[in-house]
DNA sequence: CCAAATGTTTTCCC
DNA sequence: CGGGAAAACATTTG
């Protein structure tokens, strides 16, 4: 689920909980740094950002960071930011919890105001990581930055957009989906795609990502889960979808508009 | 039973 | 060093 959209869906609901005093931390030690239990009882949470698909807490001048891995999400007083679009009701076990931090919210302390649940575990939550080696974000791409990001690799396009060096937060439905708006073929490699069909990219990037967040995150697309699982004509020319493996994942494209 | 799944990270190889 | 493929992580879903 989590790409960056999602992180930034979250960060936002997240914000809400800006001022309060955490008063209990409950966490799995295999995912999360055990010195948060020590550390954040008593201190207040000052900020939220996020950073490409991480979101980070400021809190007694410490950087608390969520990671989310494939199936890691969210629950902010009890309430999910992100309806479960895809997955039933049993998305949610609490034997799934990977975080929980109480505050001091008044009259509704039984409930976490903060949970990090993910089943398969591949989501971390750390304490000051360093986030130098992030590339440009998804939402300060230009032209100019997918230039300096390609720098002349061989790489196909989209393994490239996947990578959090170069841009920071796009997932695999994003990456598709910004280049099935640019008509550009995801195996093309990085180096041989023109300036012109950069700035395209960056176009695509700028204006589709915003729609799919206000629609609610990067299955809100085009090339939705739907479309991906099963031979679709693709809406802008009817030829069918193909499903390629590129750099280890699923690419879905067109290969009529799509050179 | 098998394959695939929205993400990294590491390892091995050319 | 660049890059690619594959495995590992862990669990659910179709």
């Amino acid at each position: 689920m989590p790409e960056g959209l999602e992180a930034e869906i979250w960060r936002r609901s997240i914000e809400s909980l800006v001022g309060r005093t955490i008063t209990d931390v409950w966490l799995d030690e295999r995912v999360a740094d055990p010195e948060l239990s020590i550390l954040l009882p008593g201190e207040r949470i000052d900020a939220v950002e996020r950073r490409g698909k991480v979101v980070r807490l400021s809190i007694a001048d410490r950087w608390l960071g969520l990671h989310f891995g494939m199936t890691g999400r969210v629950v902010v007083d009890g309430a999910s930011p992100i309806a479960s679009l895809e997955y039933a009701s049993d998305r949610d076990r609490p034997e799934w919890d990977r975080l929980r931090i109480h505050t001091d919210t008044p009259g509704a302390a039984a409930v976490p105001a903060l949970r990090v649940n993910d089943p398969r575990r591949l989501g971390r939550s750390s304490l000051d990581a360093d986030l130098g080696h992030l590339g440009v974000d998804i939402f300060e791409v230009t032209g100019e930055s997918l230039v300096g990001a390609v720098d002349g690799r061989r790489t196909a396009i989209k393994t490239l957009l996947l990578d959090q060096r170069a841009i920071a937060g796009l997932g695999n439905l994003c990456a598709d989906e910004v280049l099935w708006w640019a008509g550009i073929a995801p195996h093309r490699p990085a180096r041989e795609v023109g300036r012109s069909e950069l700035d395209a990219l960056a176009r695509a990037i700028r204006r589709r990502l915003p729609i799919m967040l206000r629609r609610g995150g990067s299955t809100m697309g085009v090339l939705d889960p739907a479309s991906r699982s099963s031979e679709t004509p693709c809406s802008k020319d009817g030829a069918v979808l193909r499903r390629d493996t590129i750099g280890g994942r699923t690419a879905v494209w067109c290969a009529e508009h799509q050179r």
